[in-house]
DNA sequence: TTATTAATCTACTAAATCTATAGGGTTTGT
DNA sequence: ACAAACCCTATAGATTTAGTAGATTAATAA
């Protein structure tokens, strides 16, 4: 299941790609907007400003803002900094791969294997869908 | 990501599958098989026996069996009984469905739209498998 | 018949980790 | 001075992943 950290930077994302102009945006404002804990919602701005994903500007008329425009920034980045791992198992992701302890042979693996398939289908999805697409809701 | 529960479920779930005929396999021995901790997988296989999968026999050589062919049961079902809900999001989950409390209108939020399509796709495999093609590996 | 043994079943406990915040102080730009 | 991001710490609660102890049941050997 998706983390509710995921899940309110989607939205607050979603949120920021709708702006008109890139001036940035209080967090206290999105944070009544879209129904978020104000002081959750800053902590999962921050790691996305740390992943290169958002900008901030500090004191008066400060806020965040999109570095990118949003048909640059694919959803694969977006979960993978705030959710981790696509895969289901460590054993079939790409970006953060672990061998399982108790698997001598990944190859002759069911879950393995099977993993895999969902892997692949749901990167899929997320390769082709960037935050312009969730702007168009 | 899947937890140990599933993964162990799933592996116990074809030794099973893989054996020759349906005569009791006792915990210990699909333990020492798959590397998998003894009381830990016994809990495991009991949530399996209680959900109708697996069949137990008790006394001197009991143990557990499948209570259907393994082409029978898909692991739609599995794994519902191990992880819960296949869905990303409960909002988007067919068996499990619960609305989102800071989300006014499910139709126009960007996550929801999203994890549908990720539904759509995970359940698919998970209907077009059984136990029978892990069992093939 | 009785004792032994092998196995499931039940219940409780516990450590570790993750989640979703809350509080308060610091820094920086206007 | 003020407003806003930034940063650090703590924490309650839930979940995961087991471990421990013992009860129950059934087959078998004596």
């Amino acid at each position: 299941m998706l983390s509710k950290k995921t899940k309110y930077g989607i939205k607050a994302l979603t949120f920021l790609g709708k702006q008109k102009d890139n001036t940035p945006v209080a967090i206290a404002s999105i944070s009544k907007s879209e129904n978020i804990s104000l002081k959750f919602l800053e902590s999962i701005l921050l790691t996305l400003r740390k992943n290169g994903i958002l900008g901030s500007k500090k004191g008066k008329g400060g806020g965040y803002y999109l570095l990118k425009s949003p048909s640059d920034i694919p959803m694969t980045a977006i979960m993978r900094i705030l959710e981790g791992p696509i895969s289901m198992v460590p054993c079939v992701s790409l970006n953060f791969y672990e061998k399982c302890a108790d698997c001598p042979d990944e190859n002759a693996c069911a879950v393995h294997n099977l993993m895999i398939k969902v892997r692949d289908n749901t990167l899929e999805i997320f390769r082709n869908t960037s935050l312009a697409d969730l702007c168009n809701c």
